[in-house]
Formats: structure tokens, C-alpha cells, sequence
DNA sequence: CATCAGGCGAGAC
DNA sequence: GTCTCGCCTGAT
């Protein structure tokens, strides 16, 4: 157990901010999550966080994993404070850390999510990683399954991956997981090269296009001057920047800053 | 019963 | 390059 202290740190709304599915609260300001093969649980009350690993793995796991290291209160103080919408998007949501998660986890799960609802994204994942991901149990012995690998989901036949609720992203699950297995794509070399780039390459996946590049260049690349625009974005852009949004005011932060207004208009509206 | 959900691929132009 | 259309399926 190791308890840290943090303001701008808040398992609930990166829970509820969607870039991971398999993180959900587990019980009163109890959160649990599967994530780099382990499991972990947290509880969180007020600005103290309680992490029930050891010392070394936060260090040399979570702390990474939650983007610890980062100073987001500096990145909100950015923010030009005329712009009360963004101004207060970031004060509500200011406890999100934008996670560095498994790639293809990332690949995987945002594909999935493409005109699909939270609930129903959740049980697709869940039914891929009990029929595909290995069976694991954690050192207090709760029994979980790993994300499963390229190589598993590739031994999937597309009818398989309908039985796991796909609809019809299940071709392009079947095709995305052939793609990296028979190394049409490098996955190890995204991380060589810069937001453009690594964009580029991620739109030759099947069923990978802009939008969900984006998010995978963000949450699992940490890319954070990519800026995903889905349904939810959109309605905001053209509400809030009838002129565009600032990217040149905020570059590098926009992807940061782009989570506290997807987070802001899915909470408040 | 219609519409929508954290879009994308294919085809037309 | 840009535009339209159809798409699995559970929730509302």
C-alpha cells in the first residue's frame, strides 16, 4: 500500500473519462483496473490516493501509467483565462491525467468504440479479454484476464469476434490484428516517431481512421498535441470556437486541454 | 418505433 | 480531395 497526495489527481473522472474500459469504481471511492498485465485497486478520498501495490511497483509501474510526473496544474494555468469555457472545463476536470497505456490495448479498444455506446463497448472488451486474454491472478488473489495479445486475436475467425459483439467492426478487428501480425505494421516503431507521422501510419489500419488515431496517438502514444474530435468535440468546437479552437495559442497542452472539454460536455452539456 | 452511440470504408464525383 | 451512404446492435 502507498498513499500519495494530489490535487490535480481524480480516479473517478479518469474513470469516467473513457480512455481506458476497463477501469470502473469497485466499490465506495474504490476503483480497480486492469491495465500492463496487472491488476490494481485504489482508493481515493479527497486529495489522498491510496494504491494497493508496493512502493516499487508505483514507482516503476503507476506512477508512469498515471502520468504522476506532469504538472497539470501549470498546464491549466495556461490557459487564457478570457476563455471562461475552457477556463472552467479545466476546473472541472482538472483531477484527469491523460494515461500511458498499452498500445495495442489503445488500437484495440478505440477501434471498438466507433459509433458504439460506453456500456456496450465495456462488455465487447470484457467478452474479448475472458475468450482471448490469459487468465491471471493478482498477489491477493483476485482472478483477472490480461488484455489479449495480437497473436490471440489473430487466431479469431471474424464470426468469433461477432459472438463478442463487434457488429461490424469484427472485419476490422480480424484485419488489424493480421496486419500486426504478419508485421505489415510496426507497432514498436510508433513510438520513434512524431504525432504526424505516427498519425499516418495508424490510418493504414483497418478501421483505424482519424478520429481514432487520435485517440490512440493520445492516450497510448502521448502524443498530447493530438486533438481527437468526436461527436462530442465537434458539438463543442462549433458551439464554443465558431472560429476554431487556438491550437497555435496551445500546441504541445491541446490534447490535454481537449480532454477537459470531452469531459466537460459528456458530464455538464 | 426511430434515433443515437466517443466513425469508418467504399464508391461516386 | 471531398461528399454521401450503409453499417452491427443495445440503450433510450
Amino acid at each position: 500500500m502507498i498513499t500519495i497526495q494530489s490535487e490535480n489527481f481524480s480516479m473517478a473522472q479518469i474513470c469516467a473519462s473513457g480512455q481506458n474500459f476497463r477501469m470502473e469504481e469497485c466499490g465506495d471511492n474504490r476503483y480497480c483496473l486492469v491495465a500492463l498485465g496487472r491488476y490494481l485497486e485504489a482508493v481515493q478520498e479527497g486529495s489522498s490516493i491510496s494504491f494497493d501495490c508496493s512502493p516499487e511497483e508505483f514507482d516503476s509501474v503507476w506512477k508512469t501509467y498515471f502520468d504522476l510526473e506532469t504538472d497539470y496544474a501549470a498546464i491549466i494555468s495556461g490557459i487564457d483565462q478570457t476563455d471562461k469555457y475552457l477556463t472552467a472545463a479545466a476546473e472541472y476536470g482538472k483531477g484527469i491525467r491523460i494515461l500511458r497505456q498499452d498500445l495495442w490495448e489503445v488500437i484495440v479498444s478505440f477501434l471498438i468504440s466507433q459509433q458504439n455506446n460506453i456500456k456496450r463497448i465495456r462488455r465487447c472488451i470484457r467478452l474479448l479479454c475472458e475468450n482471448y486474454g490469459e487468465k491471471r491472478t493478482s498477489q491477493k488473489g483476485v482472478a483477472y484476464f490480461d488484455f489479449p495479445t495480437p497473436y490471440s486475436l489473430a487466431k479469431a475467425q471474424v464470426e468469433d469476434l461477432y459472438a463478442c459483439g463487434l457488429g461490424y467492426r469484427s472485419r476490422y478487428l480480424y484485419e488489424t490484428a493480421n496486419s500486426v501480425v504478419h508485421d505489415e505494421i510496426n507497432l514498436d516503431k510508433l513510438w520513434e516517431l512524431d504525432y504526424d507521422a505516427a498519425k499516418k501510419e495508424l490510418v493504414k489500419l483497418c478501421g483505424i481512421g482519424t478520429k481514432v488515431a487520435d485517440c490512440i496517438c493520445l492516450c497510448a502514444l502521448h502524443k498530447t498535441d493530438a486533438f481527437p474530435k468526436d461527436t462530442h468535440i465537434n458539438k463543442v468546437l462549433s458551439a464554443q470556437y465558431p472560429d476554431g479552437f487556438p491550437f497555435e495559442k496551445y500546441g504541445q497542452n491541446s490534447g490535454i486541454l481537449q480532454q477537459y472539454l470531452f469531459y466537460y460536455h459528456l458530464m455538464v452539456r
